[in-house]
DNA sequence: CCGTATCCAAGTCGATACTG
DNA sequence: CAGTATCGACTTGGATACGG
């Protein structure tokens, strides 16, 4: 972390594979069991939801109520603080938009797939 | 990649362990050379600030000016659509900077690191 | 139903040495 | 000076099976 450049600290909290559509389906949805989550991201495991889950719950962005009956019955929603995220989530959406639209015009239509010169090449096939 | 959350956009090109830092130095300085950069961020290596630049570059954030000379000279800077990048990055620096106080009111000073319940305990030891 | 535990593959990053 | 190449440690995420 360097001290000057808080956003990287936004960037910690964001980052994980899965956070931001979790939180995009928690602020479409309102409230949402731990199976309607899981219903609505199909390709994510259960342990990667929960993980996940539990990073924005530690920092206190989404809500866990644990109903004890059986079977267990899990909701989990936005907490009011993590109301405080809309303007950052909006604004990096904004950026997110513009920004495939502009490689589109730089690149055009078929734009090469981050020809990223230190990176593996794939190998191609598959 | 899910289509509806272009926030997910944002963050993929924003990631990478030095990419913040190396904004923050270019955005602050204006044009730097790569040997100006790299003692402005020393811990970073060579390949690793080499490949974060490129990558930046190749997003049309950095722009990359190659002296054709002996010894070799670069400069690096900020493109002009790279610009607009700043509303992103002070929103996400604000909002970074108001959940560290968050984090320090919910959790006290001495904020026990991330009790991510299913990552590894590192072992205690060492 | 809501998770955990375990194991494994892939990716990321750092250390180091070398080059035009 | 400004990189590349190579290797290995560490981290992340996925598959699968089991538990309260």
């Amino acid at each position: 972390m360097h001290e000057d450049c808080k956003a990287e600290t936004a960037l910690e909290i964001l980052i994980g594979k899965w956070k931001p559509v979790i939180l995009y389906h928690l602020f479409s949805n309102g409230t949402m069991r731990f199976s309607e989550l899981h219903k609505a991201i199909p390709d994510i495991t259960k342990k990667m939801l929960t993980s996940q889950l539990r990073e924005l719950e530690y920092h206190d962005i989404v809500h866990r109520k644990i109903y004890p009956e059986i079977p267990p019955k899990v909701e989990y929603s936005i907490t009011e603080y993590g109301q405080r995220l809309t303007p950052l989530l909006q604004t990096m959406g904004d950026w997110g938009s513009a920004h495939e639209r502009h490689l589109k015009e730089l690149y055009g239509e078929d734009r090469p797939a981050e020809p990223l010169n230190l990176k593996k090449e794939t190998t191609a096939v598959q």
